[in-house]
DNA sequence: GTCAACAGCGCG
DNA sequence: AAAGCGCGCTGTTGAC
C-alpha cells in the first residue's frame, strides 16, 4: 500500500494521490513535505486508484470503484492520523465524492464513511478522518504559477497536523462589543467620533438574491467596526440592524442616522470590496469614502491569487475560517451573526496593515493604487447604482420581433427534420439532437470534433460557427442554423436578461469587477459568483460590457428625455500603445501622420481601396493585426481569415502574410523578444504605469505552458496600460464634473471607452473637456512617464447607444443639436 | 434536483 | 507538432 517502507513511529498523517506514489514521486512529495515542516516518515502515502492500468487517466467510473477500498484503507488507520491531504481531483472524487479541486482546495472537510471501526468489539478507529484538498503535485510541477498557493496549503495542512491552529499570526479580538442598548450605542458614537481609521462591513438581507440593494425586500442586516482611535487602541464593534432579534429592527434606519456623520469623518476607511458595502449605505444616506479597499490592494499585489477575505485570511494571517453555515442571516441566532460580521472588520484591518506596508514598498503599484485605483473604485459605486436607462418600449417590442426571426428560422429548420425522427425533443442548441440531425440522418461530414471523452472516445462533433460555414457549402440547413445562432442568442441571453433587470426606473445594473482580470481590465456581469447568494436561486447577471454592436440590441440603451448618451473611445489605443512600448518606427510614423493601421491592413486583405472598405471589413482586419501582433502563428491565421472573412487562405499564403506583417514593423520582433527575456529572468512584466503581471508558469518545463506564458508577457502591458488610461480618465473627469457643477456622469467603461450621460445644455461644456482630458492624461505628471505617440479619442453622440453618430473634431468643439437631426 | 465540465459566442 | 490576449453568460450533457 505504501511506497516507502512502513514507519517505525506511529503514522501522523495521510497523503492520497492519484496513485500510490512512485519512488520517484515519493522523493519529490517529501521535500515538500519537510519543507513544511512535517516528517515523511510519519505519513501514510497511497492513492484513489489501486489498480495501476494502462490508462493514465482513470475515468470517473474507476475512481468510484476503487473509492470503497480507499475508503476503507483510510477508517483502518490508527487515530494518530487525523488529517489526510488529498492532492488532486482524483483524489478529491475518491475521499470527498467531489470534482473540482481549485474549488474545494485549501480547506477542511470531513470524509464520510471514516468514522468508528470496531473489530472484535475493540474500537481501533474512533473518529473520521478530515481531508485537506489541494492540487496535484504534478500539476504544479507543470504550471509553476500554482506553486507559492499549493505551498500555502501543505502549510495549512502542517499546521492542522502539528495541532498549531491557534498559532496564527493575527488572533481574534479579546472583544468584540455588541451594540444591544442605548448605553453602548452612545459608547460607540463616542468611539466613532473618536477613531482615525475605521474597518467595515455590513451584512445584508434581500428576498431577491442578487438584486440591488434597491429592491424593496433589501435590509441590512447588521454592520461592525473595527476602530483606532487617536491614541492608537483598537476596539471592535458590532451593531444590529434588521435582524429579527435586533433591539433597533424597528428602527434601525434612524440608528444608522444617528452614527452617519461621525461614521462619515472618520479619515482612514477599510473594507474589504467596499464598494458592495457603500451601494447598501448610499442607499440609506450614508455616503462613506473608501479609502482603502484590502481587495483591490491583495489583487494588485498579486492578481493570480484569490480574493476572498477568509482566503486571505487564511493565506496571510494564517486565520481558520470563521465563516457561519448559513447564508440566511434573517434566521442565524443574532450573537453568531454580530460575531461574524465583527471578526470580519478585525481581520480586514489587519489585512489592511499588511497590504499597505506591502505597497509602500513597491512605490509604482502604491502610486496606482492611490492615484486612481481607489479613487475609481469610490466612482463605481455611483456608476452601478445609476445603472443605464434603457427604452423600455424598444425593449418589448425588440424582443418580440426577436421572437418572431427565431420561430421563423426554426419552421424552415424544422422542414429538414423528418416526421417520427424517433428521438427525444426537438432541440437546435448544440445538442445530441442536432448532431443526430446533421451527422447521422442528412449525412454531412463531421468537419471538426470536440475534446476526447475522459474514457478515450472521440469527442463530438462540433457544430460551431466556423464548421457551420464550411458546412454550408453542402447543404442549405447550414446556413438556417447560423442565422438561428444569432436570433437564439439575442433571446436567451440578451433580451431574456435585460427584460429580468431592468428596474422601475427603466434602468438595468451590472456589477463591476475591478478586480476581475489579471491585467487590470474590468469585468462586467452579475454581483457574486458565490459568497454571499445562495447556490440554490438561480440569479442573473448582465455584463455590460458585452453587448452586440448590432444597432437592434445596442439602440436599446441610451439616456432619458432631455439628456444625450456620449461614448468617447480611445482610437486604436493597444496598437498605439504597442508602438510606443516597441518604439515601432514605421507604426510611429503612421500615427504621427494620422494614419490607420487597421485599415492598412484591410486593404491589404480585401484588395480594396480605403474609400470602398467597409466598417465591417476594417473591424475585421484588427482582428489579425492583433492576432499577429500578440503571437498568433500561420496556422491559426488560416482558421482567423476563414471564420473572419470567409477568406480560404493556403499554407503559404499564411506563412508570406504573417512574414509581411513583421517585415512591415520590425521592431515589434524585437519588442517581442525583450518581453520574452524580460519575463524568463523575472518570472513577472510591469505596464508602463508598474502595474505587474507574475507569470510564474514561463518556468514551467512544459513547452506550451512557457509558450502561453511568454505571449502573456507581451500582451499585458499594453492591454493593462490600455485599460489604466480609462480608468484615469473616469477619475479626473469624474472630479471635474464636480468641481464645476454639472450633472453630466460616467455610466460605464467598455475597456477603451468611456460612456456618459450628459444633459443637453451641458453638452457644450462637457464634450471638448472630455476629449482635452483624455487625449492629455496626466502621465508625466502624475507617474514621469513620457508617451511620445499621439492618442485620440473618438466621441459618438446620440439618443441611443446604437444611434448615436460620431463625431468630427470641430463638432466636438462647437456642439450644435441640429448635427443629430441631420444626420437621422 | 445539483454539480462540474464543456462548447459556443457576445465584447474589447 | 503546435501556440493571439483579456473576460461572462447560456445551454447541454453526464454523473451523482
Amino acid at each position: 500500500m505504501t511506497a516507502q517502507a512502513t514507519p517505525n513511529t506511529a503514522p501522523r498523517y495521510a497523503v492520497v494521490g492519484k496513485f500510490p506514489p512512485s519512488e520517484k514521486a515519493f522523493q519529490e512529495l517529501s521535500q515538500y513535505l519537510e519543507e513544511v515542516g512535517l516528517n515523511p516518515t510519519e505519513g501514510v502515502f497511497t492513492g484513489a486508484v489501486k489498480c495501476r492500468t494502462w490508462d493514465a487517466t482513470p475515468t470517473r467510473t474507476v475512481i468510484k470503484a476503487c473509492a470503497p477500498y480507499l475508503q476503507q484503507e483510510l477508517s483502518l488507520l490508527p487515530d494518530t492520523v487525523r488529517y489526510v491531504l488529498v492532492m488532486g481531483n482524483e483524489a478529491l472524487q475518491a475521499t470527498l465524492g467531489k470534482s473540482g479541486i481549485t474549488k474545494y482546495r485549501s480547506k477542511e472537510y470531513e470524509i464520510a464513511g471514516t468514522g468508528t471501526v470496531e473489530r472484535d468489539g475493540k474500537v481501533i478507529h474512533s473518529q473520521p478522518l478530515i481531508a485537506v484538498p489541494t492540487l496535484a503535485h504534478n500539476a504544479v510541477k507543470r504550471n509553476p504559477g500554482q506553486y507559492s498557493g499549493f505551498m500555502a496549503d501543505l502549510k495549512f495542512f502542517a499546521a492542522k497536523v502539528n495541532g498549531k491552529d491557534g498559532a496564527a499570526v493575527v488572533k481574534p479580538p479579546k472583544r468584540i462589543r455588541y451594540v444591544l442598548d442605548k448605553d453602548t450605542l452612545r459608547a460607540l458614537k463616542a468611539a466613532l467620533e473618536n477613531a482615525d481609521v475605521v474597518s467595515y462591513d455590513i451584512e445584508s438581507a434581500s428576498d431577491h438574491p442578487g438584486f440591488l440593494e434597491k429592491d424593496p425586500s433589501s435590509k441590512i442586516v447588521s454592520i461592525a467596526f473595527t476602530l483606532v482611535s487617536k491614541d492608537r487602541k483598537l476596539s471592535c464593534w458590532a451593531l444590529p440592524l434588521f435582524h429579527p432579534e435586533s433591539p433597533w429592527r424597528s428602527n434601525w434606519e434612524r440608528i444608522l442616522e444617528f452614527i452617519r456623520r461621525v461614521f462619515c469623518r472618520i479619515r482612514v476607511s477599510i473594507a474589504h470590496n467596499g464598494k458592495f458595502d457603500n451601494r447598501w449605505l448610499r442607499q440609506w444616506g450614508v455616503n462613506r469614502y473608501l479609502t482603502f479597499d484590502t481587495m483591490l490592494a491583495a489583487h494588485l499585489l498579486e492578481e493570480n491569487r484569490r480574493k476572498s477575505l477568509k482566503e486571505l485570511a487564511h493565506m496571510e494571517l494564517g486565520v481558520p475560517n470563521w465563516a457561519i453555515e448559513t447564508k440566511e442571516l434573517l434566521k442565524t441566532p443574532i450573537m453568531e451573526v454580530l460575531e461574524y460580521n465583527g471578526l470580519d472588520t478585525w481581520y480586514t484591518y489587519h489585512l489592511y496593515r499588511l497590504f499597505r506596508r506591502q505597497l509602500k514598498e513597491q512605490p509604482a503599484l502604491d502610486r496606482i493604487f492611490n492615484r486612481f485605483y481607489m479613487p475609481s473604485a469610490n466612482e463605481f459605486t455611483g456608476i452601478e447604482r445609476r445603472g443605464v436607462w434603457t427604452d423600455r418600449e424598444r425593449l418589448v417590442e425588440r424582443h418580440k420581433e426577436a421572437v418572431r426571426q427565431l420561430a421563423e428560422v426554426d419552421a424552415k429548420i424544422m422542414e429538414y427534420v423528418p416526421e417520427g425522427h424517433g428521438l427525444k425533443e426537438v432541440n437546435f442548441n448544440p445538442s445530441n439532437f442536432l448532431r443526430w440531425l446533421l451527422f447521422d440522418h442528412l449525412g454531412l461530414p463531421v468537419i471538426r470534433r470536440g475534446k476526447e471523452k475522459d474514457d478515450g472516445r472521440p469527442g463530438d462533433p462540433s457544430v460551431a460557427e466556423g464548421v457551420m460555414m464550411e458546412l454550408a457549402e453542402h447543404h442549405p440547413i447550414a446556413q438556417l442554423l447560423l442565422d438561428r445562432v444569432k436570433w437564439n442568442k439575442y433571446c436567451s441571453s440578451f433580451f431574456a436578461a435585460y427584460l429580468e433587470l431592468i428596474d422601475d426606473d427603466d434602468r438595468i445594473h451590472t456589477t463591476f469587477k475591478l478586480h476581475g482580470t489579471t491585467t487590470g481590465r474590468l469585468s462586467s456581469g452579475k454581483e457574486n459568483d458565490g459568497e454571499k447568494i445562495s447556490a440554490k436561486k438561480q440569479v442573473r447577471g448582465v455584463n455590460l460590457q458585452q453587448v452586440p454592436r448590432d444597432k437592434f440590441i445596442r439602440g436599446l440603451f441610451g439616456a432619458q428625455p432631455g439628456w444625450y448618451f456620449v461614448e468617447f473611445d480611445y482610437s486604436q489605443i493597444e496598437l498605439r500603445v504597442a508602438a510606443f512600448l516597441a518604439n515601432e518606427p514605421t507604426m510611429k510614423y503612421l500615427y504621427q501622420t494620422g494614419q490607420d493601421i487597421h485599415m492598412t491592413m484591410a486593404m491589404q486583405m480585401t484588395g480594396k481601396p480605403a474609400h470602398l472598405v467597409t466598417k465591417e471589413e476594417r473591424k475585421k482586419a484588427k482582428s489579425v493585426n492583433f492576432g499577429f501582433l500578440y503571437g498568433m502563428q500561420w496556422m491559426k491565421y488560416i482558421d482567423t481569415a476563414w471564420n473572419n472573412y470567409g477568406l480560404r487562405v493556403t499554407d503559404d499564403e499564411a506563412k508570406a502574410f504573417r512574414k509581411a506583417f513583421f517585415a512591415q514593423f520590425p521592431e515589434l520582433l524585437v519588442w517581442h523578444r525583450r518581453q520574452r527575456a524580460m519575463v524568463a529572468k523575472y518570472g513577472r512584466v510591469q505596464s508602463p504605469l508598474g502595474r505587474v503581471r507574475h507569470l510564474p508558469d514561463i518556468y514551467s518545463p512544459d513547452r506550451e505552458v512557457k509558450a502561453e506564458a511568454e505571449r502573456q508577457a507581451i500582451n499585458s502591458p499594453v492591454q493593462s496600460f490600455a485599460s489604466d488610461m480609462i480608468l484615469i480618465s473616469l477619475v479626473i473627469l469624474h472630479q471635474k464634473f464636480r468641481e464645476m457643477g454639472l450633472q453630466a456622469r460616467s455610466i460605464g467603461t467598455v475597456h477603451d471607452a468611456l460612456n456618459m450621460e450628459v444633459p443637453a445644455p451641458e453638452m457644450g461644456v462637457v464634450l471638448p473637456m472630455v476629449k482635452e482630458v483624455m487625449e492629455n492624461l496626466p502621465l508625466e505628471e502624475w507617474f514621469d512617464l513620457h508617451v511620445d505617440i499621439p492618442i485620440v479619442a473618438d466621441c459618438k453622440v446620440g439618443h441611443r447607444w446604437g444611434d448615436a453618430i460620431e463625431l468630427e473634431g470641430h463638432q466636438i468643439a462647437n456642439w450644435d443639436p441640429k448635427i443629430l437631426e441631420a444626420a437621422s
